[in-house]
DNA sequence: ACTGATATGTGCGCTACCGTACATACGCTT
DNA sequence: AAGCGTATGTACGGTAGCGCACATATCAGT
């Protein structure tokens, strides 16, 4: 049984308009994204933008002595390489794929000339831009005032959001690099998560058994972050026939 | 002897090519920007973008609970009122001056008309609006990593770089405020500056006696945020003929 | 079944920061 | 000069998370 695989799995592609889609669809490749595959690196040149269908990746930023903190994560709801069309070109994060998956690329020229075009195809990644830009500014926040506990929910959430399914394969090692924290706090506040029921895991998987349970726990940032996605990219809401 | 105002002495304004700056210019409006007033609030509609000549204006973020944490700071490098053109509309933080002086602001709806034009005016937002991520991102992880007294070398660099001469005006409560940490702890990072020569205050009033030694205490992430504005926005660098 | 690699669990002392309470110092007003 | 409000200094116990060390558990391959 192999899976179907379609450019509409990611939502803002489902959301151009049929003209865009058209021209943009013959450009598009599909690619395999295996875990722990660097998108881009921190300064360097985009090649291509991504555009998520069944994985999940991190935005990072890394440090110089190694300390490492995500600042957003991009799934089957947004693109990866938003430097390449406001201007930069390129930008000191890192975009590291954190659970693997399928995802569509377009050349950097390709999506550069679509942009320019200053119709529905730049209005829209725009839009998602800014959410993007609220997800990263409530991260810093959360950083800031919120226990390992509470940011281990709003990380299971956010990334259960963008998969299908309540399953996801990460060890808790990556999960502390993405938090920017010590493996040992997430061992614990997972520990405390499964003891109550809400979650199962073993060696990399983690099973989401009572979903209500972790949104009544998690701190505001999540629904903070949630609600401004679906304010700002409402028509990605009811796309959901994969 | 009267203090001349230009929209000049904004950078974005300055940067702007003659024929759009002559198309905007007449609807510049000159305002004042006493301390704590906020530009713009949580969720709130916005009528003006603001181009900050002489005051310095923070994105904070302020939860529930009233913690509050600053995620980014506006001087006359830049502009205020970002989701305007983003395409959003308001977005979920809020702007407060947070070092009183003045700025222009513009209607909303010029502002968003000069943007639809897709030229010159489009492209320099969006390039400052990518710089803005980078320090959105930057604080993020240092928010996470970093000590107070780090963060408080960030801060006080990243001010005085928006700002003439050396000196700020600025409470410990408030730097705590914008920090996201206890006014103590602000207090006893502060000291230790002064102990050691590189700064001295008194009620309110920052002097900077040593600029290279700040800049030898702080984190990395002050300069990559520099860095990452001078890469993006050079045109800013040598207009400072105020 | 044995081995090695990887993932998770646990304990311990340490530090930075928190929350709170209160003391002191400065500047403005009268 | 006195008085008041605001800004800053200091102290103290409490705690979350760190760095480290090491124990245990699970899976993959031979």
């Amino acid at each position: 049984m192999s899976i179907q695989h379609t450019p509409h799995q990611n939502h803002l592609l489902d959301a151009l308009p049929a003209a865009e889609f058209a021209r943009i669809q013959p450009h598009l490749e599909l690619v395999k994204m295996p875990l722990g595959l660097a998108l881009y690196e921190s300064g360097g040149q985009l090649q291509h933008v991504y555009f998520p269908t069944t994985s999940i990746v991190s935005l990072l930023y890394v440090m110089a002595d190694g300390a490492s903190a995500e600042i957003a994560v991009v799934g089957n709801e947004g693109i990866l390489g938003i430097a390449l069309f406001m201007g930069g070109e390129t930008t000191p994060s890192r975009a590291v794929v954190q659970s693997e998956g399928y995802g569509y690329r377009l050349k950097a020229q390709l999506m550069k000339d679509e942009f320019n075009r200053a119709g529905p195809v730049m209005r829209l990644l725009l839009r998602y831009t800014q959410a993007l830009i609220t997800q990263m500014a409530q991260t810093a926040v959360c950083n800031r005032h919120h226990s390992v506990e509470k940011q281990l929910c709003r990380w299971l959430l956010l990334s259960l959001d963008r998969l299908p399914g309540n399953e996801l394969s990460m060890t808790q090692e990556l999960i502390a690099n993405m938090l920017g924290v010590r493996r040992e706090g997430v061992t614990e506040a997972a520990g405390k998560l499964q003891r109550e029921g809400l979650i199962e895991y073993s060696r990399g998987h983690i099973l989401v058994l009572n979903r209500p349970g972790l949104e009544a726990r998690v701190c505001e940032c999540y629904q903070v972050v949630k609600t401004e996605f679906d304010r700002l990219l409402p028509s990605l809401h009811n796309s959901v026939i994969d």
